[in-house]
DNA sequence: CTGAAAGCGCTTACAG
DNA sequence: CTGAAAGCGCTTACAG
């Protein structure tokens, strides 16, 4: 059987109490009780019981991190950051998929209250997204991403003008035709649609609905597909703005089957700077952000509102920036 | 404050127990009943409380899943089906990071013993693996990936026969000087090695250390940025085995930038068919796994050694197959 | 500086 | 079919 408090306390001589106030070091010990105590932990290979633990504070030192799709490499370079800013503040995290059904955010919230984590990161898919709501009892959450919800804290990368400058640069090197890839009723896409109108606007162009192709689960095989089907029906653009990383290299793939290279004929950008750009063929020009930046804070605006459930509410926008790479030229 | 069982009880009028049994459907409760607690379950909003329930049970519902480097794209799709199968067996899924440092192993265990997880799904970094010993009170465990300990429960793919088949398949092709990139002495590399030897070897070839080129940190940049030191020094390969799928997104990069085209120049496969491989310029020639298999097999076998902590250890090989692409051609 | 007691919220024998 | 009691393992007032 696994030791508990009461039998250390039993072997090192002492009171439960006693053998808290080692583990927790709460109170002073003298150094003799405490070297006891230790003999006694050793020696019976004890191990907390996390759940005793939390059931008695409140708190079991977990957090769930929910993102929208797993398999995605921004989800990968995101869940390894949250992870790590996690640990370095004693935290474990939990992680759950939000896509594919809205169920899954609201199940989410009722397991933050039912207590086995402490509180919730959310990256929702939908700007109405029921979950979050006034007036049910929140947990603790902080909102990733896209939300124009000021119901809960925020931190999120100002998407519109990320999207917006990166199309701007792309209309003043000369690109007039631009498709946007990624287009759909999601939070992100929506977001990231008003930066693209946006700049289009300020150039004087007009938005083409012809040229918003969506990529229904936003692989990059799913891009390949639906962008091979548009190149199929429609003159090429001159550039295509898309809305992650991902998307990029299914669109990229999709160019060259219809023998047209990037950036000769035409350009193509992405969104997230994820590891793999660097080295794509060819090198991806996109936008960047500081990822374990953005997590740590995420995490420490999630541990102050734990602490505080009645501090107001904030968000915080993390810088982005354009990194310039090879799939861009002016024409 | 939150509802507890109690409160429901006294505004339904019934005890505690009967409540846990609506909750439970351990006993048959009548309609009548039923009905009354479920309205003040309703009422009162009533979340369980998952520390006291798993304090009580023994059991919370949480497995922990420990992956070396979550960023990539492997991990990313793992990730993915782990949470899948979990969800779809009433699990949650914390998830760690084992990379970087043999301690995360030990800690891992400690925390499961802690009782806030109920078992791990591990995939060590080392064969000789400090953390998984006999001699210590092991949580249930499951070791995915290479290892060779019959010490606790195992799922992987046979490494050793996926590597050999591939570079098998390039020596039937023609290829003689074929290089290795990801060699160290991780468990996994040091599998794959074998696989890699053996397939030399039958075909009378020696293996030549000098295109065995490691890649510290697996990631597609870290293999561009060895694999480009290589060629600067030596004459190009006529093929190239990448550990993953991941690398030999550096490598293609690598062979670009000494302008040498795969698969005319040089081929290349790798390993894992992560998504992205399908659309990769060139689509890339790699083995696959049924990664949805793979991820449930890990969990039902985790949850049977949950059970029954006596059972005879098993260990499960889950099948592989080439999955032939345009990045490799007959020389 | 330490001990004995109470209680976090749940479920499971034990009675009825 | 239901109630009252005990206990999972921890920590925190409350006394000394």
């Amino acid at each position: 059987m696994r030791a508990t408090v009461r039998d250390v306390a039993a072997r090192a001589g002492v009171s439960p109490k006693t053998v808290s106030n080692v583990l927790n070091g709460t109170f002073r010990v003298s150094p003799a009780t405490r070297e006891k105590v230790e003999e006694a932990l050793n020696a019976l290979d004890y191990v907390p019981n996390l759940s005793a633990r939390g059931l008695r504070n409140g708190r079991t030192g977990m957090i769930a991190v929910a993102l929208p799709d797993l398999r995605m490499s921004y989800s990968a370079e995101m869940c390894h950051h949250f992870v790590q800013a996690a640990a370095s503040r004693g935290l474990h995290v939990q992680i759950e998929e939000t896509g594919g059904g809205g169920d899954r955010e609201v199940d989410l919230m009722s397991r933050a209250r039912a207590q086995l984590i402490d509180g919730l990161i959310l990256n929702p898919v939908r700007l109405e997204s029921t979950a979050v709501q006034r007036d049910v009892a929140l947990p603790p959450v902080v909102l990733i991403g896209e939300v124009d919800q000021p119901i809960a804290d925020h931190v999120w990368i100002d998407n519109v003008a990320a999207i917006c400058e990166i199309t701007q640069l792309l209309l003043d090197e000369g690109h007039r035709r631009i498709a946007l890839v990624g287009a759909d009723n999601t939070a992100t896409a929506q977001l990231r649609m008003v930066g693209f109108h946006q700049a289009l606007r300020t150039a004087g162009i007009e938005a083409d609905p012809e040229l918003e192709i969506p990529s229904p689960d936003w692989h990059s095989t799913d891009a390949n597909r639906w962008f091979n089907t548009f190149l199929d029906d429609h003159q090429a653009p001159d550039a295509v703005v898309c809305m992650t990383d991902t998307l990029a290299m299914g669109v990229i793939r999709a160019l060259a089957d219809h023998d047209l290279s990037v950036p000769e004929d035409v350009s193509v950008v992405g969104y997230d700077n994820i590891t793999d750009s660097a080295v794509m063929l060819p090198r991806l020009t996109t936008i960047d952000f500081d990822k374990q930046k953005f997590t740590e804070t995420a995490i420490d605006v999630l541990t102050a509102r734990i602490a505080d459930p009645d501090r107001p509410i904030m968000s915080v926008t993390i810088p982005h920036r354009i990194i310039r790479r090879d799939s861009t030229r002016p024409r």
